[in-house]
DNA sequence: AAGCGTCAAGGCATG
DNA sequence: CATGCCTTGACGCTT
């Protein structure tokens, strides 16, 4: 099945453009604001916190099951259960009866998202550097990552091969190497569920292909084309090779636009040509909307072997474009 | 309601 | 050295 997907918020569109809904979408606090309160308003709040994000992600995912089966993807944001890997409240969320609550709502939405043919996954903040050149920063990396796993884990998922993804970037200076050591580490859930996701500047699809034997490879067209220049096609020989990572798993790639002021309205024009009246630091930022069609054109071929996770501020409204245009053009 | 300062956490490129 | 960019701008406070 043919996906597009959209990541971690619902919005509806309104005369001056679009907003979150509501009841779909995560609250958050932060660290500073927790530590100006007393000890028991601050787990209160961490507690309400945590209930009403998996009350909207419940709400989420149940919205996403009401849609087409092409457009049944989603990206969950890292904040469900918030500060879960802060030295400061790790305890508070360890005590098994909180756990047990959360699992108990976790395991009824993974249940929800297997019974709707639901795509999931998390993509943890580029504070994650599992490659970093220091190793506290490493072991945080870790930690971040084994929460994410957890959450998976609640859901049912973490158990065959890319049931459920949790995609980052090699991101440090040790690179490559850097990412071998850390996957000693980790537990075998996090190791069935770890993609890695190509970058702008350092490591490009080249530079992960190295890895695919043992993690899924994400595609990100847009930061290939950032990168290289280059508008790759479904048919390069590159692409067994993501295929291979996934290990028989249908693949994610990812999409996103420049933003749209930055490019033409129509055609495909050369990272040369761009350059002249911009840098790649400004084309690296994503668009609203996917606006230039004859580049959205080039994008959906890629359906033809993985599914597109669409990354956009305007997020499923974004999406629900691009399905259209798939709908009229290739189907 | 709207504006503003703030927010746990890294790494990179650019100017 | 400062800023912008990436998973995502939202929360909390003041006016």
């Amino acid at each position: 099945m043919k996906k597009i997907g959209f990541a971690c918020k619902y919005v509806d569109s309104t005369k001056t453009g679009f907003e979150n809904v509501k009841e779909l979408n995560m609250g958050a606090t932060t660290v500073a604001w927790l530590g100006r309160q007393s000890k028991q308003v601050a787990e209160k709040k961490l507690w309400e916190i945590a209930m009403q994000n998996l009350t909207a992600t419940s709400n989420l995912i149940r919205k996403v099951g009401t849609l087409d089966e092409h457009l049944r993807m989603v990206r969950i944001g890292s904040d469900v259960i918030p500060m879960y890997t802060h030295d400061l409240y790790r305890s508070f969320w360890q005590e098994p009866s909180r756990i047990k609550i959360i699992e108990q709502n976790l395991s009824k939405i993974g249940q929800y998202a297997k019974d709707s043919n639901i795509r999931l996954s998390f993509h943890p903040g580029q504070f994650v550097c599992i490659a970093s050149d220091r190793d506290d920063v490493i072991t945080r990396s870790l930690e971040e990552l084994e929460y994410h796993a957890d959450m998976a884990r609640f859901m049912g998922f973490g158990q065959s091969k890319l049931d459920f993804k949790i995609n980052v970037h090699v991101s440090g200076r040790r690179g490559i190497a850097g990412f071998d050591a850390a996957w000693q580490r980790m537990s075998p859930e996090l190791r069935n569920c770890l993609t890695l996701e190509n970058d702008e500047y350092q490591q490009g699809l080249d530079e992960l292909l190295a890895l695919k034997d043992k993690v899924g490879i994400v595609l990100d067209i847009h930061h290939h084309f950032i990168k290289t220049g280059e508008y790759i096609k479904a048919s390069d020989p590159r692409i067994q090779g993501v295929l291979e990572s996934w290990q028989g798993v249908r693949p994610t790639f990812h999409y996103s636009q420049s933003k749209s002021e930055l490019i033409p309205r129509t055609g495909m024009t050369t990272m040369e040509t761009l350059l002249e009246s911009t840098s790649k630091s400004k084309l690296r930022a994503h668009s609203d909307f996917y606006t230039n069609k004859d580049i959205n054109r080039w994008a959906l071929t890629h359906l033809e072997w993985g599914n597109m996770m669409a990354e956009s501020k305007a997020k499923n409204l974004a999406s629900f474009e691009l399905f259209d245009q798939f709908k009229e053009e290739f189907m």
